[in-house]
RNA sequence: GCCAAGUUGGCGGAGUGGCCACGCGGCUGCCUGCAGAGCAGCUAUACUCCCGUUCAAAUCGGGAACUUGGCUCCA
């Protein structure tokens, strides 16, 4: 089969490289999923959309792929030494709770949230908590292998040992030295030889609730550890892609390639690929700062810094309109700017299906939410209008030269341009035009993209009824507008706006919508 | 201090040598009884600073400043 050539920038040569899978027509893909110990906040947004439009662009274009991305709902340390407490125990203490009850409350938000920017679920979500046999299996290779020391019943990854085997540093661009250097010496870790070693398991201190027999002690895995056992077991000792925030990168990616290579003698990942952080108003998010927004905050739009909610789409779309690579600032001036935008896409979708149909192209009907289209992108586009055709040519590529949706947006609005010339009755399509549209829509805006029409959705039941009231009072306006009773029809379409339903006068009659 | 990414118009952001992003905002025209939407056009001294290469640089090279991330938990 054909398939369209894909690019994406491999953080570990920080070029762009042509993507060629391991297995002709599958793609193994890891991605490093939240630590469940508190809301989920604008920060997962981020890699949420971002790798959720890869993977959709990856079936789109014909794949079968294994989106795996986990948990952690075990093992994250508070600080890397002794008296290093896991971060969802400590939240357990503070809060009275069961370290699972926070570990579960967490989990749900957080799919929750998921779910409203309508990022679809992985093919695996695995938890570090249950992988425990795993992760110890782990640290026994790597033992055996003569990377890793015992130390008053925890064991410590030998970075020295293994920089001179290998090479430690190869994914973060920094020397052994460099990191030496680094590191601060913190209180507590006697137990280490160096700094710079890592914990792969760590002997509980008696008051710790979270623990699990080993044959070193009774404690818990290190942080880095789960990737490594999660990802082998279920994607393989090698994969194709391996993805997470920029933030990971040092120490959490270098530490998995330095624990695959030392077990499986493999770095394990072909292709890494690192989105990149959100500021707010140019800083960093934070809650010292009162700029720590999370995603029910923003969706309710109940937060000092919020002039008004956003809708999960809203977020979705502003998020798409910058490269995934670059940093993203948000403010209330640019969430609103892309609320318009997204409209008008909506809206130019609504109104390109109306058109089909009047045209007498049928088109199928609009996916419920959470579907999503698996055909294949077409390898080449069928419309007979030179613009539609070099339009939807253009959106694929853009998607494909490491996943462009900047640039791809920015040819949509010039379908959006079309349709409403259309609709203006200043230009015709004909059937094949239509249907590289209505496919364009369908495939890429609604299905790749994973943009939907929160309007038509929610309540979408509701708004049906409504649209009957509402065509009886228009009657009555365009009888008052026929007698040109100003005055009526003004009153008419002021108590709907008062009542926050604008109409428009068309050509065509009148439209609705809700604000 | 070290490593990495970034610094583009009023705002968000594309763009790796010569032309143009795109969206939002603002302005004008068309359409409108008015309004909105739409379309057309315009707007905007835009490219952090300095030095250099080149006929030509936002784009390449050198230096500096600042921001963000990492080095310690973080998407």
């Amino acid at each position: 089969m054909d398939m369209r050539e894909l690019y994406i920038t491999n953080s570990l040569s920080r070029k762009k490289e042509i993507f060629k899978p391991l297995n002709e027509g599958h793609v193994g893909l890891y991605v490093c999923g939240p630590t469940v110990y508190g809301d989920a906040h604008l920060g997962h947004a981020r890699p949420g959309v971002t790798y959720d439009v890869f993977v959709k662009l990856l079936k789109h274009l014909g794949y079968k792929v294994r989106y795996v991305r986990n948990i952690t709902d075990v093992g994250h340390l508070e600080h890397d030494a002794d008296e290093g407490e896991d971060k969802i125990a400590k939240k357990a203490r503070l809060e009275q709770l069961e370290p699972m009850e926070v570990v579960q409350r967490c989990t749900l938000a957080y799919h929750e949230a998921m779910r409203m920017l309508n990022v679809a679920p992985p093919s695996i979500e695995p938890r570090a908590s249950g992988h425990i046999i795993e992760q110890i299996d782990l640290v026994k290779k790597i033992i055996e292998a003569g990377y890793a020391y015992e130390s008053n019943g925890s064991i410590y990854f030998d970075v020295l040992k293994y920089d001179q085997d290998h090479k430690y540093g190869i994914l973060s661009g920094r020397t052994l030295d460099e990191v030496k250097e680094g590191t601060r010496d913190l209180d507590g870790q006697q137990d280490k030889r160096a700094s710079y070693d890592f914990a792969l398991w760590k002997k509980a201190s008696p008051e710790h609730i979270m623990r699990w027999p080993s044959p070193w002690s009774d404690g818990f895995p290190g942080w880095h550890l789960e990737c490594s056992a999660m990802s082998e077991k279920y994607l393989g000792k090698e994969f194709d892609i391996h993805g997470g925030g920029m933030d990971l990168l040092f120490p959490h990616h270098e530490c998995e390639i330095a624990q695959n290579t030392a077990s499986r003698g493999t770095s394990g990942v072909k292709y890494w690929m690192h989105n990149n952080m959100i500021t707010i108003e140019g800083k960093k998010m934070g809650k010292s700062l009162g700029n720590f927004i999370t995603l029910p905050e923003l969706f309710a739009g109940k937060h000092p810094k919020l002039e008004q909610a956003y809708t999960p789409m809203t977020v979705r779309f502003f998020i798409l309109q910058a490269h995934y690579r670059g940093t993203l600032d948000f403010s209330n001036e640019a969430l609103q700017a892309a609320e318009k935008g997204l409209k008008r896409i909506m809206q130019a979708g609504k109104d390109l299906r109306a058109l089909a149909a009047a045209a007498g192209i049928q088109a199928a009907p609009a996916l419920p939410y959470g579907e999503f289209v698996t055909a294949n992108a077409p390898a080449e586009v069928a419309a007979t209008n030179a613009e539609v055709k070099a339009l939807v040519e253009n959106v694929y590529e853009a998607l494909c030269d490491d996943l462009n949706t900047p640039i791809a947006l920015s040819h949509i609005f010039d379908a959006v341009r079309i349709i409403n010339t259309v609709k203006d009755k200043k230009l015709t399509l004909d059937a094949a035009d239509y249907k590289a549209l209505v496919d364009l829509f369908d495939n890429v805006v609604y299905g790749v993209l994973g943009l939907r029409d929160e309007e038509a959705s929610e309540g979408g039941k509701a708004i049906k009824t409504i649209d009957g009231l509402m065509q009886m009072v228009l009657e009555q306006r365009k009888a008052a507008k026929a007698a040109k009773d100003w005055a009526t029809s003004d009153k008419i379409r002021d108590d709907l706006k008062a009542l926050g339903i604008q109409i428009k006068d068309g050509k065509d009659g009148t439209e609705w919508t809700l604000e």
